[in-house]
DNA sequence: ATATATTTTGCAACCGATTGCAAAGTTGTT
DNA sequence: AACAACTTTGCAATCGGTTGCAAAATATAT
């Protein structure tokens, strides 16, 4: 079994409470007393369990991490930084998997159960009944990487969805595309939305400029592909911007497999410039948004929430950033 | 503040022995009295605090799940594999990203502090280190997608390694490849140096076959891609065994760039099939891993350890598979 | 109805820690 | 040396549960 901190304090002759002592900062403990209790710990190898220590102090350092985006490598990008950005500052991420519509209310009952400090959800849509469930239990929540429907209030930080789709939209427009579309996940989500409302607008604000929509389903490549093929078999427009990069990767390559190119017969941006934008044999024109910068803002956003629960739920927006590479006509046509 | 055992004992009337043998299965209560703490349970919203019971049954059901590997993407489908095998049967994974290095003696330490009951290590190289020090403390280890060095001893579950090397180089021979490569990750983890060992042995049954090897450092595109440049300066082999799917991907950009053909010039055979190798873009062939398999399998043998500690450590090696696309010239030339 | 076997229940101790409080020990002042 | 002020320490209660054991309740046999 593990050494407990009976042991210890048997070791070393002294009381339990001055062992808890040694072990917690900002405790009353002399030097002398200290040294006395670090040799015995030392010997025995004794470290508190944080289990039976956050029963008094109501504190886990259990941090729990939802999402439900485990099919866009982009989110593998994300995971790395939040679970690295955690445990940097002595938290745990205790992993929800909602890819599958696993019922959110009973997850949320069970991160309670492990009484997490706090809860991030990464990803577009934060389910309702989810969030609204994990703060009848009084937990902290984060959402990032997506906006919430319109009613629910929750923490949220996240690129300007509308400001991306308003840099494409005017990235296409200075390049001269006469005719445009956009291309996009779900059509009941919120950011993609947002990334539309924001290309549609600044689009409209010239109407000599074409525009259609069309949506995929969800961000995949085969989701990108086969929109792509579909809008081949008819006339189309001369350029498209994509929800998420997965999209236009899917996109290109029914693009290219149609005998056509890119950019020189179809243009194409992307949005979020993940790693494989850059790849060589991808070179996406895409807009970039600063993930390390909303996952480290995140983190203290969840650090500063579980000091002051009180704390009113705040909306924290990030600009783009317009990568240029080679999916787009690099000259307007004339 | 969440409401506890005392709260519903209080409200049912009852002891609180009797609302905790409601709660746990194979306990004595008559149908009475299940019917009245349920009542007043559902009343108040009762979920027993696990954390705390923990620290009476030594079951927490969190499992740390460890990767060094957050650039691979292949590595995500593994993560959601295991992720949702894991929540399934009701354990839930505690997250340690060891990517950078992050000293494992610590980590090691950190998980025992969170009593979790097993850890299931997932990528080629477990740290000496870190699986020795948390053996020490007495929990179970799995290691999955990889093998540990020779002298640790350690549950292993993975595809046969030297197979698939074996099966890669039967398949160069079959289409009459003359001169083959091998192009692996790192020269010092273990199943690396398996595939090629399998691949090499079965190569030098034939003499008449030239062979040659590089490494790329890591897997990755860009390491690919680079290894790949470097080779091209040079005379080169007509096909190359590659140790991971992302690194033939990177590799096959560098090729095309080259103004060399896939699989005319030079033929390019992966491992792995990741999902991105299946991509009508990409079309690699590739050496398939039942990645499903294996993370089912490990889960299994987690459980079964959990029952029985003193289990001996065990191998379980699964069959890879061929998956012809496009990447490899279809007849043997003559 | 009584004796016996079986099931159900509550008491109290325990899991591994923290912490308010009062007693004991130090230090400084006069 | 006596006293006050401050620091350090241990006691005992507590966090939210589980569980062995004996008493109470119920079922079964005679």
């Amino acid at each position: 079994m593990a050494v407990t901190i009976k042991d210890v304090a048997l070791h070393a002759q002294v009381s339990r409470s001055a062992v808890s002592r040694t072990f917690t900062d900002g405790a009353s403990v002399s030097d002398k007393m200290r040294k006395k209790v670090e040799k015995s710990s030392d010997l025995l190898g004794y470290r508190p369990n944080l289990l039976a220590r956050s029963l008094t102090t109501n504190r886990t350092k259990l941090i729990g991490l939802i999402s439900n985006n485990y099919k866009n490598p982009f989110f593998f990008e994300i995971f790395d930084l939040f679970t690295r950005g955690l445990q940097d500052i002595g938290l745990r991420p205790l992993l929800v998997n909602l890819t599958n519509d696993e019922d959110p209310k009973a997850c949320a009952e069970l991160l309670a159960q492990y009484s997490v400090d706090a809860v991030i959800f990464m990803g577009s849509e934060l389910h309702a009944g989810f969030s609204t469930a994990i703060r009848q239990k009084d937990i902290p929540v984060v959402h990032s990487f997506g906006r919430p429907a319109d009613d629910v209030q929750v923490h949220t930080i996240s690129v300007d969805d509308k400001q991306c789709g308003q840099v494409a939209a005017q990235t296409l427009l200075k390049l001269g595309y006469k005719s445009v579309g956009f291309i996009g996940g779900g059509s009941t989500m919120q950011v993609i939305n947002d990334r539309l409302i924001g290309f549609e607008t600044e689009i409209a604000k010239h109407p000599d400029i074409k525009f259609c929509k069309h949506f995929a389903g969800t961000h995949s490549f085969v989701a990108g592909r086969n929109t792509m093929q579909k809008i081949l078999e008819k006339p189309h427009a001369d350029a498209y911007f994509f929800s998420d990069d997965i999209l236009s990767i899917g996109a290109i390559s029914a693009i290219q497999d149609a005998g056509l190119s890119v950019p020189n017969d179809i243009g194409v941006i992307g949005m979020n410039n993940m790693e494989m934008a850059g790849w060589n044999n991808i070179s996406l024109t895409t807009i970039h948004q600063p993930t390390a910068q909303i996952v480290s803002s995140t983190i203290e956003l969840v650090e500063a929430i579980m000091e002051d629960q009180e704390r009113h739920p705040e909306t924290r927006l990030f600009s783009c950033m317009l990568v240029e590479r080679s999916t787009l006509r690099s000259n307007p046509k004339n």
